[in-house]
DNA sequence: TTGTAGGCGTTATCAC
DNA sequence: GTGATAACGCCTACAA
């Protein structure tokens, strides 16, 4: 538990050189000009004694870590996952490290609050927040001390900037493929923007669009995939129903392994549709109608936005929505009824 | 790009409340005493100012940070994003914070050398490594200079402390499965341990508990999913096989994707199982036949064993290996001819 | 209980 | 080109 055996310092490596440590400092920092065949001692000093630089020390007096925190809400979700190694591909490509707090998703608001406070004392520079529960009154006061960024989830706060997927974009292009293959009678199955700030306007806007275009909308609610088989027990009440929307890939592949055990064939008896587009759903074995967001585009525009913060530049928009794209599979087709 | 905003201080906080800055340390630190109304005033002091303590400063001092390094290959698969999940969480309890370097699963060796040594650079105190292919040697400098332990890889290198699931097992009890059914003639897709420490001995496992049994076996050598249509090919060649046996989950999928291409029907053409049990793929949808690795157990083992580590204690094993557990789904069943 | 005086490992600013 | 020296923010004896 106690301080393990005391790393070499440049104190060390400058009395084996026989050099002050200011030489040392500026050899390895590479800073400041130092004598070639000084530089050769220091350097085989610095590796007989196996001398890494402390970045704790040097961040002290530099007043800088080169760290950007990032707070997940689960990287045990294929999008949270996805989404965390490019941000932190892309933070690295700008000379960032990159630091994680992660929740496991059972995390309450509170703990997330203090997942975020601890970023903060270990002074990373700037702030990647991605959790579609987190409520934005809890970001801005982060927001409002160091550069923050909002990734994966559409926020509009108006002192937060963000970075997501056209969710509005997203629901009624969905919406579209199915009333244009013919359906007319469509169960969504919805999730309050309590529970998630993607997921709620995503269905909301497939029911809107749905409703538009003349289709008759059942909506069924239905925030967690373990509720799937009540959702099949709603939804097959109603025979006039053709096509079942989720609210993403995962939902819908749990509706899917309902169906299957009611012997509903998809796409003949019903066409289904997910959303989100990461991770081994999207096999072309299960061959799911979704929408995919662009999620390592989401990382980058994150990471690029929050370094011109850092710049002190202002980005280009404050919020930014991306646009997915439609992706056709094998679960969709017109109505056979 | 530079500095920002300074930060308050303990020295600010205690101007504000009238004290010297010994006293607010103490308050902030909760170590010594303090008189009831002084430290009120403190309090109030740091509320106003929006104080937060310095991890970094703190660090320095106490030649302590409380961070454990996990690296991790790559945090977009399932398993490793599922293991790191896991590590944080039961970090946490231990009272560590995480931090991560992450590879792209594209990553050099020399890179996955330099990722480290960031960590030890910012003064983790222990390290944990998931990586299936940084080889032995390139950990063990590491090893050797702070607590390190090796999770969700079998690595019996006799300096470096292990955590993982024993491939063997899994491999010869799923071979036991398929022989069990009555296959005689089985291909196994196997993956040279030079690509993967993991699938190297659990495929090897496989191939030889088949053959002990009487069966007859073809090894098709393929350690990229991007190449299931080749074994396809290969494998469809030779009609006698009636079941295959792959690597990982991932793995399978993608050659039951193949297989669906052609019309082949699972399982009444062709067995197929997979390994890992980790993620999406599990479902039921697909059914897959598999051997579940307990990934949680490895993620809570492998932190527990660090934190004795860290307090100088034994661990009570060098290298454990953990039980993986049977999961018979729909893709496996006896031959039809 | 409270204040004073180092010192942690580095970098930066000066003289030399 | 090189070497003292002063911070950086915090903790910890030790003294008052």
């Amino acid at each position: 538990m106690a301080e393990r055996h005391r790393n070499p310092t440049i104190i060390d490596v400058a009395e084996r050189a026989g050099v002050s440590k200011s030489v040392v400092s500026r050899v390895v920092s590479g800073r400041g000009s130092v004598g070639e065949e000084t530089r050769r001692r220091v350097l085989d000093a610095a590796q007989d004694l196996g001398y890494v630089v402390n970045a704790v020390a040097r961040a002290m007096v530099a007043h800088r870590t080169y760290t950007v925190g990032v707070f997940v809400r689960d990287a045990a979700t294929p999008f949270y996952g996805h989404l965390l190694t490019a941000l932190q591909e892309r933070a690295a490509s700008h000379g960032y490290r990159v630091v994680t707090a992660t929740g496991s998703g059972r995390f309450a608001v509170a703990d997330e609050h203090r997942a975020l406070e601890t970023l903060v004392m270990l002074r990373v520079e700037a702030l990647i927040v991605c959790s579609g529960i987190l409520p934005a009154a809890q970001i801005v006061p982060f927001a409002e001390r160091l550069p923050t960024v909002v990734a994966g989830r559409p926020e509009t706060h108006g002192s937060i900037t963000s970075v997501f997927c056209d969710e509005e974009e997203g629901g009624a292009a969905l919406a579209d493929h199915v009333v244009d293959l013919g359906h007319r009678n469509v169960a969504v199955i919805t999730v309050p923007v309590s529970n998630s700030v993607t997921m709620g306007p995503r269905t909301a806007a497939m029911a809107r669009r749905l409703r538009e275009r003349g289709a008759r909308v059942l909506e069924v609610v239905g925030p967690h995939r373990e509720m799937a088989g009540g959702w099949a027990t709603e939804i097959l009440r109603h025979p006039e129903i053709t096509a079942v929307m989720a609210p993403s890939d995962r939902h819908a592949v749990a509706f899917l392994e309902q169906l299957q055990l009611r012997n509903v064939a998809v796409p003949q008896d019903l066409s289904v549709t997910g959303y989100d587009g990461i991770g081994d759903l999207v096999s072309p074995l299960i061959g799911l109608t979704h929408w995919r967001q662009p999620i390592e585009l989401i990382g980058e525009r994150a990471v690029d936005t929050l370094v011109r913060l850092l710049d002190g530049e202002q980005p280009p928009d404050h919020h930014q929505a991306l646009s997915g794209s439609l992706v056709v599979g094998r679960t969709t087709a017109p109505p056979t009824r």
